[in-house]
DNA sequence: ATTATTGGTTCAAATAATGAACCAGTGTAA
DNA sequence: TTACACTGGTTCATTATTTGAACCAATAAT
């Protein structure tokens, strides 16, 4: 692996509930030693990816990266399409609605919205990395992405998240030809107890997953018309989306989805 | 130079004008050769900050910098807190106002709003980087900044960007000076013809500035009572603004702030 | 059919990354 | 006070990676 692959591995220790880092939490967190380290980060301040609170000289993500994802809106706007259908999903369902993209060790969602009528709420966390084989999210993008990343994700550990977590490789292969077949991911708990999901991919003008539409629910409330009011509502969404970012949906998948819908 | 910051400066030649660009294309401008910059991009990629066109194999931003950026918005969230002040001055007084942060190379933009009500108006673009010696931003910045970033910025070669542009580095030193001395900063078609800019800095915890808040206007359009309306708006939303942002503002700037709005 | 241009690859030589040991500052406990 | 443990940061000989001229393959233009 290249060095500078190395360093920007360093950007994906931060997240909302870590978002500033020191040196040494950071070196036992990586196993990288502390000159390597200290190199990295220096590289990434002095790029503007990185900046340190000067109090306690922990390092925290930067002004860079604020630039560049206005450009990169601005070339694909992903977030400023999506954000409509969640919205719409939301107000329709009352529930938690979220779209996410993959990044290298998992999805992260990018805009969420609970239209949350009940007392009961999932705990969602945007700038989360969602791990592919647990949840919902996760599954869609792999079942209908390329398969060298099922390939790739499901070859190294896999965590368990709860007593229902699948960590089996072939087990989740299985798994992901009945999504293929079902054209929608769902999910009983596997990321967090008491939850469920729901979620389809969009794709990308090569036919390939780029993204999910997702609905996290408290198991308490999930029953079979709900369940697929549910599934209606993302893949009608998941189609007029596909058609705003120029996408295309492989016809198997369509043709799935059509007789989902005429159910 | 590091290879980290090497391969982490190409990310710096994408832009809203040029959202993509092919290998021979950013090797011609930045007179890198071209196996290491393919090197450098492949690695970029497999860390998702760069993808590529599947057809044209052009490279552009990639999805991870839109997970970073929601980190950092929510560790600092600077935008979303400038957002508010850059919409009041709008409202307030009918022209293109800004707020930028400073990059690597000179401000970019943040967030701008155009509360214009008059037929001629100043072309902005938001992710354009603003560089330090000719506009109002940058040179608010320089002069309330560490004295380390101004005479890096200086001792490079300057560029001319209109027949108003100071391009020597000891007339722009004794102008930073002047700067402090206002508390403000003004440019006169120093960037683009026919715009006028004032621009106020907004500082950080340390008392340096962090960012400015700006307002472009067509020379026509400036007189002295509406100037001073604008140096007053600038310096009342700055200072609300540090307030937000924890910043601090050093003595003397406050001292000579306060004297300006008594005027 | 030929040439120019694109993206991408190779491998010896040149250079930069690495990491164990070190320094310096701060806080804490004996 | 002293000693220890904990930060962040630095050094430099060793090691491994980066570099770049030349090369390949595919496409677009003449």
């Amino acid at each position: 692996m290249s060095t500078i692959e190395k360093a920007l591995m360093l950007l994906e220790h931060f997240s909302r509930e870590r978002p500033e880092i020191g040196l040494t939490e950071l070196k036992t967190r990586t196993s990288i030693d502390k000159g390597t380290l200290h190199r990295h980060l220096t590289a990434l301040k002095n790029s503007g990816f990185l900046e340190q609170n000067y109090l306690t000289k922990a390092y925290r993500l930067g002004p860079a990266v604020i630039r560049l994802a206005a450009v990169r809106e601005n070339t694909v706007p992903i977030v400023k399409t999506v954000q409509y259908y969640v919205d719409r999903i939301a107000d329709n369902i009352h529930e938690l609605v979220h779209a996410a993209l993959p990044q290298k060790n998992g999805m992260s969602a990018i805009y969420a919205k609970d239209g949350g009528y009940h007392g009961v709420r999932v705990n969602f966390d945007e700038a989360e990395i969602l791990p592919f084989h647990a949840t919902s999210s996760g599954l869609a993008l792999l079942a209908f992405h390329d398969d060298t990343l099922a390939n790739k994700v499901l070859s190294k550990k896999l965590i368990s998240f709860t007593d229902s977590t699948s960590t089996d490789a072939e087990d989740i292969k299985a798994n992901l030809e009945t999504i293929r077949a079902h054209g929608f991911a769902f999910t009983d708990q596997s990321y967090e107890d008491e939850v469920g999901s729901v979620a389809v991919p969009f794709f990308g003008v090569k036919g390939d997953a780029i993204g999910t539409l997702a609905i996290a629910i408290p198991v308490s409330r999930i029953n079979k018309s709900f369940h697929e009011t549910i599934i209606k509502q993302l893949i009608v969404a998941s189609t007029e989306l596909c058609r705003d970012l120029g996408g295309q949906i492989p016809t198997n998948v369509a043709t799935i989805w059509a007789s989902k819908l005429e159910a």
